[in-house]
DNA sequence: GCCAAGTCGTTGCGCATGCAACCAGAAGTG
DNA sequence: CACTTCTGGTTGCATGCGCAACGACTTGGC
């Protein structure tokens, strides 16, 4: 069975295989089922959701496209036609920036917000069933420390909230 | 400020928040970090350092695409263009099925297994420098077992090794 | 043996994304 | 003010993916 290229790498324990792999499946499922549940349930991706809250909890429910981009992970094309497609379902509308002539803002419509009231309840329910109930309070406090500490190391910088 | 439509659901408490977002965050930090020092050292992608890699470690470096798909988590048309192009690079190798005239087999080629066993080298240091150095024994192991919990909660059944 | 139903891998298509290039405008420098 | 440099948003293009449909084959029921 050994032939000439043996791997000389050392490999992962037992233990440090399940934390590593355990988190790329566990995001992939989480992931998976909550996009999917989301869209079953109100028509919306995880994307588009990820936008309308971050407007919905902005000052004046809206924000700069350069900071929706960066605060959802995205880049700015990407940002440009997913905010498209979201003002073609009306669901916010591009505002004029009066201090900066270039800018402009993503502003979240009334329809919008109710789109995101309830889908948030939805998403709520399921990342708490799905994830959060499966960890006690000190366990969570442990994962949110832990984090921020692969944050720092991996990049990202900070992350705002 | 308070508008017709004020939020309903119960949002997530600072530290719910934290383990969540952090997670979200955590992932795509690591998966983009992991990525591109892996297509930096070794012009590979993380798709296919992952085909090249469950390859290796399988009986006679090779296995039915449609295992590898599972494996993967990727859908069966997506492994068969990813292995069209790890085919194109020689990393790989379509072997027909004598039990099965249906299916296939990607099996590894030593060019690939070269490669790999370098790629392996680093992505292995990446993984540990970038998260598993992070944690404690203790914290691994719990981060272990909590994942086993997500998984069998939120689908993606039970995840093989 | 024969036919229906299921499975495996491939292909056409549509979609979401990133990169690079671009323009308009802002900000810094002389 | 004039000029360069930088930044914000959009666009063309390429990429990688999933879904649905297909053909080839296997499996199960009769």
């Amino acid at each position: 069975m050994a032939t000439s290229t043996d791997i000389p790498a050392r490999l992962l324990t037992a233990s440090e295989l399940r934390a590593w792999r355990g988190m790329l499946r566990a995001h992939a499922a989480l992931a998976k089922a909550l996009d999917a549940q989301l869209e079953a349930a109100h028509g919306l991706q995880l994307s588009s959701y990820e936008v309308l809250m971050y407007l919905a909890d902005a000052e004046d429910q809206r924000m700069r496209m350069c900071d929706l981009a960066s605060t959802i992970l995205l880049s700015r094309s990407g940002l440009t036609r997913l905010v498209d497609r979201l003002q073609r379902e009306g669901l916010l509308e591009r505002v004029a920036c009066a201090q900066d002539a270039r800018g402009a803002f993503a502003k979240l419509t009334p329809l919008g917000r109710e789109r995101l009231a309830a889908a948030r309840v939805t998403h709520l329910d399921g990342v708490r069933a799905m994830f959060l109930d499966l960890f006690t309070p000190e366990e969570l406090e442990l994962l949110g420390t832990s984090w921020d500490r692969v944050l720092e190391t991996a990049g990202l910088g900070c992350c705002r909230t």
